[in-house]
DNA sequence: TCAAAATCTGAACCAAGATTCATAGTACGG
DNA sequence: CCGTACTATGAATCTTGGTTCAGATTTTGA
């Protein structure tokens, strides 16, 4: 019974960008608007999270009908994968590009660009980052195993890296000697708060401005040290 | 059609500890047998996330039948509601006490407290700590609204309390002079990021473990300060 | 321009699971 | 030890929404 269809498949795709496009003319189109379906779903994912849509839904904000969806995804559960592996995967490969270039630049820089990063990936709007939200952090339960998995190796590895970045920094003398995974949960901790501060609020706490404040906060603390002049 | 059924309340309990009992004997009884669906229920949706969860199977870990939980909810996002909200409201209360009691105690004190009582209330186990994220991070869309915006008052409420900590230390010069609403924000998030930790890997990460190193990087950051003797 | 092939469409079908309710079981009062 | 009132039970409904598929429509290519 299953299977009966020779389409239907789940592939990874690097989202938006203007496709360099080398492919037979028909599977172009057919690319198109697998994205637009893809671009509608997360849109209504991300505001009402999986149960709540309807491939209904999905159909109506992509202007197809529902049969159609069929002919790109097996099902609800593969369109869903699709979306956020192909979203995961840009983003963690955008990240993971900043902090593996350079391997000898200095690591508060290294830090920076790092941040700065994940602002602009997240500048095209909120949408993205509750669905980012919604699988990497709390309900891990959104769907079967599988994909959990495997984002959670991606985020893992980012972790890794970033990681790596605070050794350097530790070798080098410029930090201290903590556990470099822990730093990295830390900063990733301290970080994300910031991004839920925005989700909740975007004009009041627009993340990009916080920026500067995480990194300070990150590197030199709270308590005030006598011996630093903190200029401004 | 609906609202024929007297009984199926949504009421807020403390939650565990011994019922100080000052109540008609049968009511007692009713609160247990709410409780223990409660705590079913707990077991189950964290674990498994909301709908993934069906009446059955709450009704058969509680040992009730299915038509039994209505008895005591009018429905599944009811008592679903009555679950978050009294492990939340015990949650955030004891929290808050923390940070309202000693008003002139050393801050930093009041933050290591602060921090030492958020471990002991997870101590109990993940089950709550992964409805918590569920809720209180990323899928704010578990359940309609409602709820959410109460757990969110909640939420901030703790972050505004924590934020005047902040500003106490900042007044005695203890602190630097940063917007203190966003250093709670600061805190908890790299707070959330080891309970995530924690939450994945309990065994190499044991949050209570990370106290320390949570504390004195916010207190002091990653870098090295020259003047200071950074004893171990 | 025409017919085969490929697509699209959306109403109809079906499964899953929440909710109901007639029935069986208990507790209480006399 | 009964009759009444309340409570538990779980099989039988009802709903929701995912999935299918017999046409309708468009594209291809001769």
């Amino acid at each position: 019974m299953p299977d009966s269809s020779p389409n239907a498949r789940a592939t990874a795709k690097p989202v938006p960008s203007a496709e360099p496009s080398k492919l037979p003319r028909r599977e172009r189109e057919r690319l198109r608007q697998r994205e637009e379906i893809l671009a509608a779903a997360l849109e209504l994912f991300s505001e009402k999270g999986f149960h709540r849509v309807r491939m209904q839904d999905i159909a109506r904000k992509a202007e197809f009908a529902v049969g159609t969806l069929y002919r790109f995804f097996k099902d609800k559960e593969d369109l869903y994968r699709a979306l956020v592996r192909s979203r995961a995967e840009h983003f963690h490969s955008t990240l993971k590009a900043v902090l593996t270039k350079n391997e000898r630049e200095d690591p508060v820089s290294v830090l920076k660009r790092y941040l700065e990063a994940k602002a602009n990936l997240l500048a095209g709007g909120v949408a993205m980052l509750k669905l980012y939200f919604a699988e990497t952090r709390g309900a891990r339960f959104s769907l079967r195993a599988g994909l959990d998995r495997e984002l959670l190796q991606l985020y893992e590895d980012l972790l890794r890296q970033l990681a790596r970045v605070f050794e350097r920094g530790i070798r080098r003398k410029v930090f201290r000697a903590l556990d470099p995974y822990k730093l990295a949960v830390a900063l990733e901790g301290m970080t994300n708060g910031f991004l839920q501060l925005w989700v909740e609020q975007p004009e009041r706490y627009p993340f990009d401005q916080q920026l500067a404040l995480i990194l300070d906060l990150f590197l030199h603390g709270v308590v005030i040290d006598e011996q630093r002049v903190q200029a401004r």
